[in-house]
DNA sequence: CATAGTTTAAGGGTATTTCTTAAACTTGTT
DNA sequence: AACAAGTTTAAGAAATACCCTTAAACTATG
């Protein structure tokens, strides 16, 4: 089962005992989502907690000249959302869709809420899981202040050398901030070198 | 007493009863600190959680070339700590220091992680805060890779205007990722303009 | 409380990085 | 097979860094 996937995942952090892991199965729906299928679009409140099983989403923001910038990628046994939308009821800026043919736990918030309540765990583990986010997400800020473009690739590559199998350069350029020709300039002196 | 401060500070969140006050008041140390000095330098271990009662800090790496880049600040109100270091126990890489002299409450980890086992409210607030943080830090990631360097001076005006008043621009240049030399000339064409 | 020392801001010139645009080519999808 | 998506190349333009000078604004202390 899949929900097997998302009570595992929960042993990286406090396990779950059995009453809190048959509250979290209860509260979760399986789905499965086709590739280029939105499970986020700009302007709509993002419901939903989602938990990756299989398959790959970029979640992103589009400027005003339609240009995509990809803010994160979620691959298997990884929590996505616009968490900003998702707590405040507020409609979303950003885009989340499957890179792959992908299948997902979608927790609504009044169940996550419900756990948070009667499971003082999942805020526990919860809170671990967003620091762990919040750390790469700082290193990420002070590469991008700090870095050439072609260190940050080398990290990129050094640091996720599986999404870089899975994704198109141009998903990664998205993500380094930089546009797909100017990557491919760089891929082109690395490997003179 | 600034312990009032921080207390109050939890009213954002769930306040805290009275036993969750006496214990966290129990547990933090104040202290002065002189403009210039050091609350974690690089290769220590982060040992703090630091929340800021007057004062103002930064926290930055150094690069190779003895440059720094500012990762964060921190004024009245705000936690401010190395949480990579401080629950690896691992050396830190980076630097948080005094821009102003500032008074400060300390917590050890070990004083933390007794709050965290005997009251889960602190989990919640934590689990928050953090992800209050989280968000602010993706909307960062977001302009660092989607704007112009006279964009991102631009927000960075507009979401903290006291910040700019207190920091010089050399300190706004390294947060905002480009040289002070840079920084003055868009602020010479925003002046124009 | 004055002055020397340090930090900060601004400006100009040049070098480097990165973007833009456009076209050709390759690969993947239906 | 046909269309869409991804990659590469190249030339010129824009953004940004680098280096240096000067002047102004702090700040430490005799």
């Amino acid at each position: 089962m899949s929900t097997d996937k998302l009570i595992s995942h929960f042993d990286n952090y406090l396990p779950l005992d059995e009453k809190e892991r048959e509250a979290l199965i209860n509260r979760v729906i399986e789905k499965n989502i086709r590739r280029r299928q939105f499970i986020l679009q700009e302007n709509d409140v993002c419901r939903h907690y989602t938990f990756v099983i299989s398959g790959l989403f970029k979640m992103y923001a589009v400027d005003k000249n339609g240009t995509e910038h990809n803010l994160q990628f979620a691959s298997e046994n990884e929590w996505i959302s616009d968490i900003g939308s998702f707590h405040a009821d507020k409609p979303s800026r950003l885009y989340i869709e499957a890179v792959e043919p992908s299948v997902i736990l979608q927790m609504e918030k009044q169940n996550l809420l419900y756990l948070y309540t009667h499971f003082p765990k999942f805020d526990r583990n919860f809170r671990v899981i967003i620091e762990n986010k919040f750390i790469e997400l700082e290193n990420r800020v002070l590469q991008n202040i700090s870095s050439t473009a072609e260190e940050r690739y080398q990290t990129f590559l050094d640091q996720y050398p599986q999404l870089s199998n899975r994704l198109p350069n141009t998903q990664i350029a998205s993500y380094l901030g930089i546009t797909p020709e100017f990557l491919s300039k760089i891929r082109n002196n690395i490997t003179k070198k």
